[in-house]
This record gives structure tokens, sequence and C-alpha cells, in this order.
DNA sequence: GTACGAGTTCCAGCACACTGGAAGGTCAAG
DNA sequence: CTTGACCTTCCAGTGTGCTGGAACTCGTAC
């Protein structure tokens, strides 16, 4: 299997499973006489595995440990459940995070609203933005791993193969 | 007031206030007969100004926008109001995404609990991340602006000025 | 005069997951 | 033999907000 079919059969792009292959997610596959990548039928179940793995939030440095645990031949069981609590955790507080930030933000909204542009001209910079009651900024305890903003469908995927 | 007292004034690293001036965020200020960079007082306001728009969850660019509308003398309320509008709008639907991810991990977290290793070995690659009911991506209709990770404090700033 | 802190410029890199493009080789059909 | 789809490698760029470091100057104290 060339590397387009592989490509259109995991909607993963051909570009995207060379990058895994350099990046050691994928194992570099045999090569036809012509030097074309030439998969296994099994490299699809790979390929949705990282796509799964990444929709659970996983980068694709924890998808290469989990994969190489298991190209040790160990289930790789306890590795994976500990990285769903880590992201639990770190979803949790993202959702925390967020619904302080749309509370925030609604309040400039209301505020917004009734304000009077002329008045404005006279302030600082803006009043909406810099009102008397200063938005403090979360400022993320334990910096951790930013937590993948979960786009994984844009643009290269959907655009096609290509 | 040299850039140093302006950081600490400011709470933004000597380093970021430079990198905003390079931006175009913040007026070139003077210089002193040596070079160094001599800041008017304002300038405390207007970087914490950055700051607080940053925690509405602002990109720089925004920012840029809003404070170049201010500095031609015009009251930027109605490109606030608007931009603040976009990003509650972003706001909800990151935290839609994310509560959905939420309860995909949940689930993934109780599937694990009750896993038999042994079983798995058998598997696939990971019978707790590929199961019976594939984990369907979110898959991001509009891609839109990735809205930033709100990770504000984090690294530079609380460690201090430098 | 010399040590030191604080300033200056400029270039590079981080993290993340790709994507684009150039320049060329391979293979089947017509 | 040529066309064209498909493949190859390699390098560089995207976006975001900084941070680190090198190499140098300024200003003040001792």
């Amino acid at each position: 299997m060339q590397i387009g079919s592989l490509a259109e059969a995991s909607d993963v792009s051909a570009k995207t499973i060379r990058f895994y292959e350099q990046r050691g997610l994928i194992p570099p596959p045999p090569r036809t006489s012509g030097g074309y990548r030439d998969y296994p039928a099994e490299a699809i179940q790979r390929l949705r595995f990282i796509r799964d793995a990444q929709g659970a939030g996983m980068t694709l440095a924890d998808i290469g440990r989990i994969l190489s645990v298991r190209d040790n031949g160990q289930a790789p069981c306890s590795e994976v459940s500990t990285l769903i609590a880590e992201h639990l955790d770190q979803v949790e507080r993202r959702l925390t995070e967020l619904t302080a930030t749309r509370t925030r933000l609604r309040r400039l909204a209301h505020r917004a609203a009734g304000i009077d542009p002329d008045a404005c001209v006279e302030a600082d910079i803006c009043t909406i933005l810099v009102g008397r009651d200063r938005l403090t900024v979360p400022s993320a305890g334990t910096p951790g791993r930013p937590l993948p903003p979960t786009t994984i469908g844009r643009g290269g995927v959907e655009g096609g193969i290509s």
C-alpha cells in the first residue's frame, strides 16, 4: 500500500504520515524497488490510534511514548491510564479558567453596552477594558503542559490528501 | 524612568517591553544621552492595559489594533465591543468543546479502571483508547483563530524581571 | 581605573503539529 | 516517447508570545 492510499484510508495526509514517521510514531515501512514506501494494512490501525489519542487531548510525544511501550510488547495500560488522568486534570483546570474568562468577558460586554464613547475619549485608553474593578489575570500556577488547543481537524486533513 | 523600573512597576519584564515596542504596542520612548530608553509614567498604564486585554483573551494583534485606534485620538469603544463579543463567542465554543473532551476522558478513565492488561496484549494497540465506541474527534468546523491558551502569567513574569 | 549592575542590539530558539514548495525520480497509460 | 499522477528528499515557514544569550556600552561607586 502506497502512502497515498494509506492517506486516503486513514484520513491523514501523506505529508503528515511522513512527518509521523520522522517523529518515530510509525515505523519506517519497507520500500519498493523504486524507493516508494510500502505500508502493511496495520498502518491504518496505527494512524487511527494516533488520531484517537489526539482526540483525547494527547500530544504526539505522549502518543509516541504509548506506542513505544506497545512496540516493546508490553500492554501500555498503566501509562495510558496515567496519561488520561493527567489530561483529565488539565482539562478540568482549563475549564475552570475558561469559565472565569467567560464571566469576565460577559461583564465586559455588559459594561461595553452602556458606555458613552465621548466620555471615553477623556479616559486613559479604554474604560471598558480598564475599569474600576481590575481584571485580575489567572496567572497560571504550575505551568505544566499548556494543553494543546484540540484543534485537530483543522486545515490539513479536511482539505484532502493533496 | 528606565526600562527596569518600568518593568518592576508594570510587572512586565524588560525583555517583554522591548518586544512590545518592536511589535508596535508601545511607542518608542525618547532616549537619554547614553541611549537608554526613558519612559513617561503613562507607559505603566499602557502596559497594564495590555495585560488586562490579554486577560480578556485578546492577542497582541487585537490589542495593537485597539491601541492604534486610540492613538489616532478616537475612542476604540466599538472595536473593543466587537472584539469582546468575538472572544466571548470563541470562549463559549471552546467551553463546549472542552466539556465534550472532559466527558470523553471521563469515559476513558472509567474504562481504563476496569481493564485487564493481559487481555490487552492481544488487542490492537490499546483497548482503552481504541474501543468499540470510537471516539469521534470534534473536527473543528470553522478554524478561525485558535484562541490563545490564556497562559499569561507563566514563566517570565512570575519569575521576576531578571 | 576598575568592577558591577543595568542598559543596548541582534539573532536564535521554544512549543506544537503540521504545511508549502522546490527539485527531482518512478510508473503506468496512451 | 511523452504526459501526468504519484512518489522521493530536504528546507523553511506558520502562529503566538515571549525567552536566552552573546557582545557591547553606560553610569556610578569605590
